[in-house]
RNA sequence: GCGCCCAUGGCUCAGCUGGAUAGAGCGACGGUUUGCGGUACCGUAGGUCGGAGGUUCGAGUCCUCCUGGGCGCGCCA
């Protein structure tokens, strides 16, 4: 919508060039923006102030001369007004309003969708949790806002693909075959130790417990040498597939799970860190390996190769975004934990070794969760294995609340999840506060069939009846919707689309409660639902962004 | 010590590449309904945008310093 308007003000611009009254040697940045008051009018641009000081003209001469150019009538523009220190107030006709409407409308399920991204090749990582115990809680933050993110971008015109990298090499792992080996023999009577620093979660006993199902003692007489790989692989299958029961429960798939293990069977890891020593990126020192990553920004240097032989986690990462790349992906998303910002700048350092662009690799730092039950913070004791798991959270508040809560700040900023507030069905809850909505709309809609109005479904229908000012602030609102998709997809910022749909509901409620939307002006009704069914696409749409449902009655 | 993130009414947060008089929700107080879902709506009070400088036509937004809180700084992943 705000292309269209741009135009009008370019072309005005053009104008006033051939005239001579305005330089502009190149061409300015038209920046559309919605005036403070909505009686001032639609739009507004602030050309004129930014063009003050290379025209050296001030600010209100030069919107003077745009707006003597502009052309009344022409392209659904009713009138210009200068305002304050230089603005452009533009006010558009009903009929503008109208017809982007009955556009939207028709577009359904394709409302919102733009075409920004221009179908380049983005790859999203996110989740990538060690596949050594169940998801948590920050876990689940990074599902959602990876998962919408991914939608939102593809709404973008991205070509999109997503993946959860699985660390299923190194030491955690055989410590995870060690821990279920102990607990295992710890279930048939036989105690050891059991070191501080393996896994003690609950869910190791389980497996543990299943071992013995179905082979019983088999393991109990064996030596640890020949137990752990048994136990470290049978740990992590059954891991992994709660991982994936968790996230698809949570409506969240990825279209590619990449081993990391698969790096080393294809010699990958190899052929990277010779790539990397043939450009002089390595060296050698203390008997280990490293990149010289302090070369790119970060503080220091990194061990790729240990003492020991063994390749660190660094290392295989360096082959696995290397893969990526040859995969053909132009751009490059991580979500990350807060808590792993300091691998950043030697990620950055990998990318830019490797001579690409370290643009193209963006990695998004998802901030802490704090649960809170009716005000206060449930505590998570990770040493006893005791913490908050995501499927936890779902299963007591639902996966609309949860998804909507994760969603609902900015990624960068910490989250307090309410569960007590998640579970409520109040307006105070955002989640059903929209839902509501929904559902209010499509009940006014089974009441109009009820009546025997006949809404048609595919067809345009008179709008001209409505005209009162509520109408037309949620017309706009709903047309903003592609914009905030737009705009989310740009920053990479998913709690826009909550506020957004939160903005847009509100007015809704209101107008509803001071218009009745059903009555015997037949063509008012029929205009009325029409506008209804804008917001109701509009809502529906949001949400699909988000994963949350729109149900149709609560 | 170094680095990253955060700081906006009592609480939880918005504030879109710097733009017009800083906005919501909750809480508080006060109202609204014999009509489509009151699981709703309307109004009032409440702010030196953590502090101090700076950049400019203009700063909550950008820069510097400081304070307070969170998180990092492994031949762990």
């Amino acid at each position: 919508m705000k292309t269209v308007i741009k135009e009008i003000i370019i072309c005005a611009l053009d104008r006033a060039k051939r005239a001579g009254e305005l330089e502009l040697g190149n061409p300015p940045d038209v920046v559309i923006e919605k005036p403070k008051d909505e009686k001032m009018g639609d739009f507004a641009t602030n050309v004129a102030m930014t063009l003050a000081r290379k025209e050296r003209k001030n600010p209100k001469v030069i919107a003077a001369i745009i707006s003597r150019h502009m052309e009344t009538g022409v392209a659904g523009l009713d009138s210009v007004e200068i305002a304050g220190p230089g603005f452009l107030n533009l006010k558009m006709s009903p009929s503008f309003f109208l017809n982007r409407l009955t556009d939207a409308v028709q577009q359904r399920n394709d409302f919102g969708k733009s075409s920004v991204g221009q179908g380049i090749k983005i790859l999203i990582e996110f989740v990538s949790a060690n596949p050594t115990g169940p998801l948590h809680i920050g876990h689940g933050r990074g599902a959602a806002v990876g998962d919408t993110l991914a939608r939102i971008l593809k709404k973008a015109g991205y070509d999109l693909s997503t993946e959860y990298y699985v660390n299923d090499v190194g030491n955690q792992m055989n410590t995870l075959g060690r821990s279920t080996w102990l607990r295992y023999l710890e279930l048939l009577g036989r105690t050891k130790e059991f070191p501080k620093d393996h896994y003690r979660g609950e869910y190791i006993k389980d497996i543990a417990q299943s071992v013995i199902d179905q082979q019983g003692n088999e393991f109990l007489d064996k030596s640890e040498e020949e137990c752990v790989p048994f136990f470290r692989e049978i740990a992590k299958e059954k891991i992994l597939e709660g991982i994936r029961q968790d996230l698809s429960d949570f409506r969240v798939t990825f279209d590619n799970w990449f081993s990391e293990q698969s790096l080393y069977e294809d010699n990958s890891v190899e052929r990277a860190i010779e790539w990397l020593r043939d450009k002089g990126h390595i060296y050698d020192k203390d008997g280990a390996v490293w990149l010289k990553s302090s070369a790119f920004d970060d503080d220091k240097d990194r061990v790729i190769v240990k003492q020991t032989g063994e390749k660190t986690y660094f290392c295989s990462d360096i082959a696995y975004h290397q893969n990526k790349i040859k995969r053909g992906f132009k751009k490059l998303i991580n979500l990350m934990g807060a808590d792993h910002h300091g691998y950043v700048p030697r990620m950055e350092a990998v990318l830019q070794a490797m001579d690409y662009d370290k643009n193209i690799f963006k990695i998004l730092l998802i901030q802490f969760v704090s649960l809170l039950r009716g005000g206060k913070k449930v505590s998570m004791s990770t040493r006893s294995g005791e913490f908050e798991t995501l499927s936890d959270v779902v299963s007591e508040v639902g996966v609309d609340a949860a998804r909507y809560f994760f969603l609902m700040r900015s990624s960068d900023a910490h989250l307090d999840f309410d569960l007590e507030l998640a579970k409520q069905e109040t307006p105070e809850n955002p989640v059903f506060y929209i839902q509501y909505a929904h559902a209010r709309i499509c009940s006014i809609f089974r009441g109009s069939k009820d009546k025997g109005i006949q809404f048609p479904e595919n067809t345009n229908v008179d709008l001209s009846p409505l005209v009162e000012e509520e109408e037309y602030s949620i017309i706009k609102a709903i047309l903003t919707f592609p914009e905030v998709v737009e705009k989310s997809a740009l920053a990479l910022e998913v709690h826009r689309i909550s506020h957004y749909l939160l903005d847009l509901v509100s007015r809704f409620h209101g107008y509803y409660s001071r218009h009745r939307v059903i009555s015997d002006d037949i063509p008012l009704t029929l205009a009325r639902l029409y506008l209804l069914d804008g917001l109701r696409v509009t809502i529906r749409n949001g949400f699909d962004l988000m994963g949350i449902s729109v149900p149709e009655k609560m």
